[in-house]
DNA sequence: ACTAAATTGCAACATAGTTGCAAAATTATT
DNA sequence: AATAATTTTGCAACTATGTTGCAATTTAGT
């Protein structure tokens, strides 16, 4: 695994103990978190907005992504090299488990192709498929 | 097209002000809508808390569902006949247009099996499509 | 028209996320 | 190693979405 400095550098950003831990969160966790999952975690570290910026610039540079959550709450998530190299145009798999809560990014799960009516141009698609996963079979 | 007091009744929902106007602003509109678009077109009328209040009782009768948008904003949108028999435990299929920012249900479409990984079990799909629209080639 | 039950508006609250600005920390330069 | 240039941080304040409690109003059935 990559160290966190050097996966820091790599994306051109500068080495920040707010962007260190919680960068180090999302390779511990390797599940999508949200900002409150973060709170939780280094809640008195570092302020709401602080926080909200170092996300920020994780989404800016790729080193994370959005995840679409049922009901609407955003989390986030690691990139994956594939992710990172191609400006995110491409297609993601969500499975959010319905029994432990937990969002995972399925990277080698393709999309089949759907057929669209006439007229409709993809760019993008993003699946999430809510259900039970191994765990809490 | 059935007349709204009947398509309320139908749900078990008495019929007011609010829920008629909205369900008319659903139809009429014929695509997904946030909380704003539905705040401009009837801004005055009605109280924040009521027009929540109104969605959520056409969440809880099937007459609308929560469509996820890009970005992580939330709309809603009309459920079709095979949505309101089946208690949303089924697929749903998203475009949003990136030039218009138009989000449709497609509910023709259906989304093939993806491959999961052992152990997991799918219970619902939602398939959000970014792209361009017919009307925006 | 009357009653029981559901719906509304108001005030207040909660959570997610953003912006401006001065202070602190990081990186590059000498 | 000290300094300068540039980022990043914390604070306060703000916006948007959504929820809850309660009293007043409206709806539907008799």
């Amino acid at each position: 695994m990559t160290t966190h400095p050097d996966l820091l550098k790599e994306h051109k950003l500068r080495t920040t103990s707010s962007r260190s831990k919680i960068l180090n969160l999302f390779i511990k966790k390797a599940q999508a978190l949200s900002y409150s999952d973060i709170e939780k975690e280094i809640s008195t570290s570092f302020d709401r907005v602080t926080v909200y910026r170092t996300l920020k610039s994780f989404l800016d540079r790729g080193v994370i992504h959005k995840v679409l959550d049922d009901g609407g709450a955003l989390k986030y998530a690691l990139c994956n090299e594939h992710c990172q190299h191609e400006d995110h145009h491409h297609d993601h798999v969500h499975f959010k488990c319905t029994h432990c809560g937990e969002t995972k990014c399925l990277d080698d799960v393709e999309i089949p192709s759907v057929k669209l009516p006439r007229g409709y141009k993809v760019k993008e698609q993003n699946l999430l498929i809510r259900g039970t996963c191994q765990k809490c079979q």
